[in-house]
Order: C-alpha cells, then sequence, then structure tokens
DNA sequence: AACACATCGCAACTTTGAGTTGCGATAAAT
DNA sequence: ATTTATCGCAACTCAAAGTTGCGATGTGTT
C-alpha cells in the first residue's frame, strides 16, 4: 500500500517518521493493547503528531496493518539438519518462541484476534502463513530425497499439521506454551506421515465405515 | 455475573428483554460484524431503549459475551457409535458444522477474533472449551475400555489434535473447511494415538536426537 | 548561501458512539 | 386498584476518530 515509489525529491524525511510511528504503533501495542491503541498515543510516543500519522496512512487500522506487515516480514531460519526430526523440531521451536515473549503476545493477539475481522488483515495474516509456508517447504522436499518421509508427502499438510496444536493453545485454550509442545506437535506430525494420512488430495481415505 | 437471584416479585418483564437484546446482538453481530456492533443499534432491532440495556449490562463487551456464552452453552451431541473412529468423525463434523454456516462465521469472528484481548472473553474461550472437553471426554474413556486406544491415551491431547487443524483453517489459513478436514483430522490423529504419541505428561519421548 | 517545495506542527474543528442521569410512563404482582 | 420495579425518553458528558487551513521547518537543488 505504500511500498510505491517516493515522491520525486524529497526522500529524507519520510523515512525516519516512517519508522518511528511504526515503533511507536508496536510499543503502543505492547504495552496498551489494540482496544486502547489511539492515533494520539502513537504520535505522542513516535515524537510526531496527530495529523502527521494521518498523512501517511489512510486510518488506525491501516497504521496498524502496515507496522505489523513490516515487523512480520523479518525472515525465519529454515533448518537443515539432516535429519526430519530435528528439522521439524527446529521449527515447531521457532514458532513457539515467536510467540511467547511479551511482545509476541502482544502482536499476536493484534494479528490474530485484535483486528482480524477486516479484509485486509485476514489476507495479510493468510500471506505471512503462505510466505512461511513457501519457505520452510525445501525441508521436507529434502527430507523426502532422504527417504525419510514417503514420497507422496503433502509438504504443506505436515506443517499445517505442525503447526497446528501449537496455535490452539496460543489462541483458544491459553495454555503455557514451552518446547513441551512444540516437541509434542514433532511426535504427532511424524506419526501422521509415516501412517500415509498426510498425503495430498486423498479424500477417498477409510476413516473407519 | 446475571445469574443472580431475580428480584423479589416482579420477575415477568426481564426475561423477554433479555432474550430479545441477546437474539439482536447476535443478529447484528451476524450481518454488521463486530466492529460495527453498536448498542443503539442492538437496543433498535430488539424494540428496547438503549438505556434498558445499559440497565441490564455493564457495556457493550459485557453484552456481547454474554450473548456469546448462552449461545455457546447449547449442549453439543456426544456420539457412541461403538467405533472410536466413527465417534470422533462425528466430533469432528460437529465442529466443521458449528462455524460453517454464515452465523457461525460471525460468532468465530467475534469470539475468536473480534474481542478476545479482554480478560473475560478469553477466560470465556477457555471455559468454552473446556466444557466440550469435559462433555465428550467419555467418548475417549469408552474406546479406552473397548480396547481401540492404549490405555494410557490422555483424552485432553487426543481432543486437543482433533481440533487443532480446523481451528488453524478457520482462524489463519482462512481456507474452505469441510468434511475432507474433519476426516483427514480424524486420521491424523488415529495414526498420533496408535504411535502412542498423545499419552499424558511424557515429556522425556525422544524426538530425533 | 539562497531558493523552492514538500512535509510537519498546531489548533480548531466535525462526527460518532460509549456511557450516564433524571423524570415521567408502563406493566406486572398483590 | 395499588404498589413497585422496570422501561422510554431526552438531554446530557466524554473520548477518540478523522479533517482542514495555515504557518513553520527541514531537505534537496542551484
Amino acid at each position: 500500500m505504500w511500498s510505491g515509489q517516493p515522491p520525486a525529491r524529497p526522500v529524507g524525511r519520510g523515512a525516519k517518521v516512517r519508522v518511528a510511528v511504526h515503533a511507536a504503533t508496536l510499543a503502543e501495542l505492547v504495552d496498551k493493547g489494540y482496544a486502547a491503541l489511539t492515533v494520539e498515543n502513537v504520535a505522542q510516543r513516535a515524537g510526531v503528531h496527530k495529523t502527521t500519522v494521518y498523512r501517511r496512512w489512510k486510518d488506525r487500522e491501516s497504521l496498524l496493518i502496515d507496522a505489523l506487515a513490516e515487523h512480520m516480514a523479518t525472515d525465519i531460519p529454515v533448518p537443515d539438519t539432516g535429519a526430519i526430526e530435528t528439522d521439524l523440531r527446529a521449527l515447531a521451536r521457532s514458532i513457539v518462541q515467536a510467540f511467547t515473549s511479551p511482545a509476541g503476545q502482544a502482536i499476536l493477539a493484534a494479528m490474530f484476534t485484535g483486528a482480524a475481522h477486516l479484509p485486509e488483515i485476514a489476507a495479510a495474516r493468510r500471506q505471512v502463513f503462505d510466505d512461511r509456508l513457501a519457505r520452510v517447504e525445501p525441508v521436507l522436499r529434502r527430507a523426502i530425497e532422504r527417504g525419510q518421509l514417503p514420497g507422496d508427502t503433502d509438504p504443506a499438510e505436515v506443517l499445517k499439521t505442525l503447526a497446528a496444536p501449537i496455535y490452539l493453545r496460543l489462541l483458544i485454550t491459553a495454555e503455557p506454551v514451552d518446547e513441551t509442545i512444540a516437541d509434542q506437535a514433532v511426535r504427532v506430525t511424524l506419526a501422521a506421515v509415516h501412517a500415509g494420512a498426510l498425503r495430498p488430495g486423498r479424500d477417498d481415505e477409510p476413516v473407519g465405515e
């Protein structure tokens, strides 16, 4: 939305304001929460006037989405240890670590429970997940080439199976989430893979009837 | 919060207002969304004045929480077919059906993505999940007694493993959710159970190192 | 160094919805 | 028929979103 070419000549001032407001937005989000996130407070914290914020961002939601999107754009490490078990464990633990810090909690709340009803943030959320999926897919491909996973394993399904129990605890049951949970997710995922339950497009599998 | 004993004598009028406002709240939620849910609109839709709403509920959030809690209090069917596969499939499909209707979508959005940051609704959400867990636990107990599941299977873990991939798709990846997903969740869960990955409190299990 | 122009600060708005208060009207139980 | 809690109504206060016009400031150019 703001990734267009910068206005012809003066490119100097905008960048600083941009990062200052982004930082202030996330900071306010972390210690006030989404509900109490006012544009005035963000502006004041950024050392900038309210009007300036509205000149750069359409409204409050746009600002928040922009700040979250930029924060989420940090690359995640893609493990390559030579064994699928340790690779998956690293992935699961990185999810856990990303969302258990105080900042992670606040961002999670805003990202997945705060402003989620509007289509833009839903799209952003989906895109974040898709990006990570694409980035991590080689891990599964290599495991298949090594013969550690069945050849018809669906990488996307594996990663969803890995992530799902973690997000369930983060978003719904609100249990403490730690490496124990991550490791159990790995065990469940590997059991499912080796049982052939994560192959693509198999809607005709027996389920018990 | 409003389950106290009714005021001594006149108990007639309050009940009708209560259900009317509840219904109006959910109706407004469904076709306007959480963001556009105003007390005035709810009151008007319920054929009641704004002030009356504020006399019964502390604020907007309390009203919404109360309405959602009452709606969620409907009992879900507890399957008992004699086979764990069909029991689990029925459970998974009931989750899918509960949240794929238009009303279910709106309620999901409010319950898990709309007003989730405040502690009361987080508690309500957790409680709803715990309730269903308790209600459904006999299904797993019977399966263990029948010898269809290992004796040290953790019922809570089984149900979380069953529900997690469905919620992931509902809340994060926003994929279409149908019986196909439910059935795959069953396959994954059964694979995990039979591999012994869903036993209680086993933090010392090998994961690949 | 001086100019030009975009951006910023500032104050004064409008609008909207939350939540409150006092009073008169209404409906239910006795 | 009377009592009493509840409801309708209007008139508030308050906070935050979002807007506008103008003067001040900083940035890149000549």
